[in-house]
DNA sequence: CTGTCGGCTTGATCCGCATCAAGGCCAGCG
DNA sequence: CGCTGGCCTTGATGCGGATCAAGCCGACAG
């Protein structure tokens, strides 16, 4: 995909949170819209930094993490293509508070928080559809914190297959196979687990036959099993 | 306080979160507002129940809680008085997915959904407000998991009790004193510690001279200290 | 005064998961 | 070709914090 011909008001008009915008409003809304590429490794923004817009990557993907004073990192979400980040920020008028950083070559687009306030002032719809996709975001977050309390590292893994198995349709014949978007190291850390505790869990689901890994490919052979480990 | 009495229109004006309403628009609310008495112990919602309100705390204290399974519970949030909660899950149009809680005998006000919809709808600004609201709560979301991930159990105590003391300016003379706002239990289970290691890390602390505990009162000879903790 | 109950502490033990340390496997590249 | 560097696995060991089990203390009721 190529930054001059790619279509900054058509884009916005598949985007769920832009459905429903005229023309002449996705027009000015893109006016507010800045294009990046960006290489892998690249940073998008760093704990402190002030913020003055929100982000969608169009490819690629982006990783949001928090980094401890010892250095160690800590991933809070994967963003794959289509999705956005930071919206919430944007309105609480504070610096960031995490860092965000492209896993692959990311073309991301960044728009402004003046143009989403004057849409807000414009259009009360765009201000529900604001405040729906944040709330989605909080809910993520409790799951998560639920998780991190509740739940054992494994089943924590269960879980994360389980919803990414039916967040996309990934059934091909009878058994379901998913994909992790990312490292597996990137992975655990989203969970909460270190590289290598991730593997002996990937191993254990193996080895009690409920998965089957090939590299970054996981087929479930009975998902129902996999959903009631441990039981039977 | 009496339900009798209590005047909704005022008791709105002084939220954060409907200030700068007119009194016309104050009075409109009301009307879509509910007083409950709640007795300790009573549930104000549970994972499952449609939600059609909000909720805000005129007196007394709430928790917000998950359940495992197997029965465990999980603090999530402690609300106090003249906070609210629920917000986001209204703007998802799903059902709770978790619980409430009174801790003591509360008085609770519910805005209805309907009521907050035609605001929005009538004032942008009140919309960045809820907007705001509901980012500042992601954000607090984003920090406890930061700190499930990357701090041991007694730095989120002393997280704790440090976010505590800035945020009630609770100096007296020289030393400054924190005081739980409910049970050591529930603490615990909001920073994700077991009773026990909580009573543990609260000792650990005692021994090392950093706080001083009396009850519910944590009195902090030197808050530098305690905030570099583990060092001297 | 005495029972009892909720909130808290204390001790002994255990386990889930981290940590440290070595490879193994494959892709890219000289 | 072999060398290098990611990425992942595997094994040995250790620790933070959970669990189980008593006991303590103050509040309150009888």
């Amino acid at each position: 995909m190529d930054t001059r011909v790619f279509n900054v008001p058509r884009y916005l008009a598949e985007l769920p949170l832009f459905t429903d915008l005229s023309p002449p409003e996705l027009e000015r809304l893109a006016q507010g819209c800045q294009l990046r590429r960006l290489a892998r490794g690249e940073t998008v923004f760093r704990v402190g930094e002030p913020c003055q817009e929100f982000h969608v990557t169009v490819t690629g993907q982006v990783k949001l993490f928090a980094i401890s004073p010892s250095g160690q990192e800590k991933v809070i979400e994967i963003i794959g293509p289509g999705a956005s980040f930071a919206e919430a920020l944007m309105f609480t008028g504070r610096p960031y508070i995490i860092n965000a950083q492209a896993l692959t070559d990311t073309l991301l687009l960044s728009v402004s928080k003046q143009a989403v306030l004057a849409e807000i002032e414009a259009d009360s719809r765009f201000a529900l559809r604001m405040l729906g996709g944040i709330s989605r975001r909080l809910h993520g977050l409790v799951h998560d914190v639920e998780a991190y309390a509740l739940h054992s590292g494994v089943q924590r893994m269960i879980g994360y297959l389980l919803r990414k198995q039916e967040a996309e349709d990934c059934v091909s014949g009878d058994v379901v196979t998913v994909s992790l978007p990312v490292s597996k190291a990137t992975v655990a850390s989203r969970l909460s687990l270190t590289p290598e505790y991730f593997s002996r869990a990937l191993g254990e689901l193996e080895a009690a036959g409920l998965i089957e890994v090939d590299k970054r490919d996981i087929r479930i052979p009975e998902v129902r099993r996999l959903a009631q480990y441990p039981s039977a």
